[in-house]
DNA sequence: CTAGGGTTAG
């Protein structure tokens, strides 16, 4: 008879596709008298966290259990783990657990409060806690902490003692310090501990990679790529994810492009990461076409979607399309709404177009509308705007009215306009103020020295540069590339050491009418 | 029933 009526609540469960549904059975229960059967209340709850994720009716469920077991506990704890804006009622609710005698934690549980931790203290008490409960020796448990560990800020020491002292450690375990390493831009110890595992899956592929493209190691991310492929491993779409990142960055075209028709042969363009990724890797590369093309055919347009689709027009000056953009994301973006990304890519649209007063109206929408805090990059967005205009007044004021301390990108976007309009009285402060923040930033250093030299004060000039001499720090060159049939062509400016020197001043002569430093060199073959 | 990987931003 029970059987039976177990059989029929999970059949139901099954069949179950809304709150409304989830109701009714809640009720049938209820006049049976099982309402409150741990069973049946767990997977109630289970079901409307992880089914439906109406994590609301899942606490209800959950508050009104007079007498929660270990399950119960686990259920909402895990619901509250999965989502970082519900970390803390994670744990709130599982220290009231700790609290309470029966029910006890057991080993399932600790991993998903150690997912919730906010920093060491934290996890160092469920630490403790573990030891004290005698579950230390679950691979599993001691995997969570090591990840634990790595994802608070200051615990990746903490992390890889853990890991170093694990009995048994499996691709899991090798893969979370792998990430963790990662995490905290370490590379190199993120590359060690990969080559020490005894065997890979795709999962700790995509750590490493992902390591690399979120450091700005594109092409060592590219490197690994290949070695994955050709130890027989198929990129999935989170590689796939990361590789056309470090595409994008590093403006290799052809590689996007294959990537794509891998995407496409497998399925994976229904993957919304993926389309913005493809998106961006297009963009960054200046096909603004397939750009557009691969966002038209998302069916999931979401936030970083259309912030992407933004970014690509901003980035090449198309500020009509962006704006265009914009507000087809407003008007049909369904639930998203624009966040401080949105208007990053908006203002960068307007400055690049020209638009003053449209930027400075998208500023304050931003504000009024969207109640969204402006960020330092928002300001930089807006000196950028108004300096490239040659508004100074405007800007100062801008600057003067921030209630937060200016930044290198600020003094940069005012100092950039200013040379643009020959205001070098100006360019002179905005420049003391860089070499202010970064002394040993040699860039800095360079450009207050050529201000000094606009304003033929040469013994500034000299003093600067025997400073620059003497904490000897140089400016890293600038460099941009390009991708011509399969060879990535690297600019250096003041580099001469390409065979055609000669020949490229030539061109570039003729296309900005006078003699630029900037040089070629070239760099490799796909 | 528990542990690892993801895009956008001057």
């Amino acid at each position: 008879m029970e059987g039976k009526l177990k059989e029929n609540v999970l059949e139901t469960l099954r069949k179950c596709s809304d709150l409304n549904h989830l109701k009714q059975l809640q009720g049938y229960l209820t006049t049976l008298g099982h309402a409150h059967t741990h069973f049946y209340a767990f997977k109630l709850l289970r079901f409307c966290a992880l089914t439906l994720s109406n994590l609301s009716y899942a606490r209800l469920i959950f508050h009104h259990h007079p007498s929660p077991n270990t399950h119960l506990f686990t259920a909402i704890i895990t619901a509250y783990a999965a989502h970082p804006a519900t970390h803390p009622s994670a744990l709130i609710l599982f220290r009231h657990m700790l609290r309470s005698q029966p029910p006890r934690p057991d080993n399932f549980i600790f991993p998903h409060a150690l997912k919730a931790c906010p920093d060491s203290r934290t996890t160092d008490s469920l630490f403790a806690q573990i030891v004290k409960s005698g579950f230390l020796h679950y691979t599993v448990v001691q995997t969570a902490l090591v990840d634990s560990y790595s994802r608070v800020s200051g615990g990746v020491q903490d992390a890889k003692k853990v890991f170093d002292e694990m009995s048994e450690r499996n691709v899991v375990s090798f893969t979370a310090m792998v990430s963790g390493f990662a995490r905290v831009g370490d590379v190199e110890s993120a590359v060690s501990v990969f080559d020490e595992m005894p065997e890979r899956d795709v999962p700790s592929w995509n750590a490493l990679i992902a390591g690399c493209t979120q450091n700005g190691a594109f092409t060592q991310g590219i490197e690994l790529l290949r070695r994955m492929v050709w130890e027989c491993n198929r990129p999935n779409g989170v590689t796939v994810v990361c590789a056309l990142s470090a595409c994008g960055h590093t403006g290799m075209n052809q590689l996007g492009r294959w990537i794509h028709g891998y995407v496409y042969k497998n399925g994976f363009v229904f993957d919304s990461f993926v389309s913005n990724a493809l998106v961006d890797m297009y963009g960054k590369c200046g096909n603004l076409g397939k750009a557009r093309k691969v966002f038209e055919i998302n069916p999931e347009k979401g936030l970083t979607s259309w912030n992407s689709m933004i970014n690509c027009f901003a980035l090449h000056g198309q500020s009509d399309c962006a704006i265009a953009i914009f507000e087809e994301m407003v008007r049909c973006g369904g639930c998203v709404r624009p966040d401080e990304v949105t208007f990053i890519g908006l203002l960068n649209a307007c400055t690049h177009g020209g638009l003053v007063e449209q930027g400075y109206r998208y500023f304050e929408m931003m504000v009024r509308e969207y109640g969204i805090e402006p960020r330092i990059e928002h300001y930089g967005c807006l000196i950028d705007l108004l300096g490239r205009a040659g508004r100074f007044d405007e800007a100062m004021e801008v600057v003067n009215g921030m209630n937060m301390e200016p930044d290198e990108v600020v003094w940069g976007s005012l100092l950039n306009g200013c040379k643009v309009h020959g205001r070098t009285d100006l360019a002179e402060f905005a420049a003391k103020k860089l070499v202010e923040i970064d002394p040993h930033n040699g860039g800095y250093g360079i450009m207050l020295a050529n201000v000094y030299g606009d304003l033929g004060k040469w013994e500034e000039v000299r003093n600067m540069w025997r400073t620059l001499k003497e904490q000897k720090s140089y400016k890293v060159p600038g460099c941009s590339w390009i991708e011509v049939d399969d060879q990535v062509h690297q600019f250096y400016s003041l580099d001469k050491s390409n065979p055609k020197t000669e020949e490229l001043y030539c061109v570039l002569e003729s296309l900005v009418g006078f003699r630029n430093e900037v040089m070629v060199e070239l760099y490799f073959y796909i």
